[in-house]
DNA sequence: TGGCTATTTTGCTATAATGCCAAATAGTAA
DNA sequence: TTACTATTTGGCATTATAGCAAAATAGCCA
C-alpha cells in the first residue's frame, strides 16, 4: 500500500481506536447532553477516577472532545460534533446485524 | 455504569475496534468498489497473506464484510453499507481538526 | 503558609492485539 | 492419488492497552 494512502488510514484509524471502549462511548454520549466535569463523569461510571482521565485524555488527544478549567473542576465538552450522527449509524448497523442473526435463528429452527 | 447500558457500548465498541487499524480500514474501502478475493487485495496491501486473512476475520466477525466462496478463491463484499458514510463523516472530523491546528499554529506565528 | 479537594501522572501488572512463519485445510486438475 | 494454489489456523515474540493504587500537581480557602 502506498505511505500517504497508509497515513490517511493511520489517522482515521486513531479517532476510531478513541472510540473503541465502552466507557469512552459512554462519555462521548454524556457529553452530547452538555459540558460535564470528571467528578461528574467519574460519579456515573464508577471506576476509579485515574481510569476516567485517562480514557478523557485519550478522547482528548484524538479531538474529540476539549477541556475548560473552572476553579478546581475541569469540564469537558465534545468538540467534533458529528460523533453522535456516527454512533446513531452504528446503532443502526447493529440493529441490522441484530435483525438478520434473528431471522437466521428463527430459520434454523424451523428447518430443524 | 449500569450492566444493561455498559453491554449496550460493549457491542458499539466492538464494531469501532474492528474498524480502527488502517489495513482494516483499507480493506472496507475498497470492498466499497465491490467484491475482492483474498489474493487481490493481498497484491494491493503487501503484507503477508496469512495477516490480511486475520484482518478479514475480524472484520467478518464484527458483521462488517461477508464472504463467499468460488473455486479455490474466497470473495469478501461489505454487509454494513453505512460503513462509507461513516468514513466520511470521520474524513469530515478530520479535516476540521486539521483545519483549527493549522489556524491556532498561524495565530501562534502572528503573536510571536 | 498549610490543609483540603479535583485532577493528572507514574509505576506496575495483567491482558489483548499485531504480524510473521510454519503447518493445516480446501478446492482443482493431472 | 499426487501436485498445486488459495486461504485459514496455530504458535510465538513483540508491542499496546486497561486499570488500579500511590504520588504529584493545581487551585481554593483559612
Amino acid at each position: 500500500m502506498e505511505k500517504r494512502l497508509k497515513d490517511k488510514y493511520q489517522l482515521h484509524a486513531q479517532i476510531l481506536k478513541a472510540l473503541s471502549h465502552p466507557t469512552r462511548l459512554f462519555i462521548v454520549n454524556e457529553l452530547e447532553n452538555g459540558e460535564r466535569c470528571v467528578c461528574e463523569l467519574q460519579a456515573m461510571i464508577e471506576d476509579d477516577v485515574s481510569t476516567i482521565s485517562k480514557h478523557l485524555s485519550i478522547l482528548k488527544q484524538a479531538g474529540i472532545i476539549e477541556d475548560r478549567k473552572e476553579g478546581l473542576n475541569v469540564y469537558y465538552h465534545l468538540k467534533l460534533t458529528c460523533i453522535p450522527t456516527f454512533l446513531f449509524c452504528i446503532e443502526n448497523m447493529m440493529m441490522e446485524k441484530t435483525k438478520q442473526q434473528y431471522k437466521l435463528l428463527k430459520e434454523s429452527v424451523k428447518t430443524k
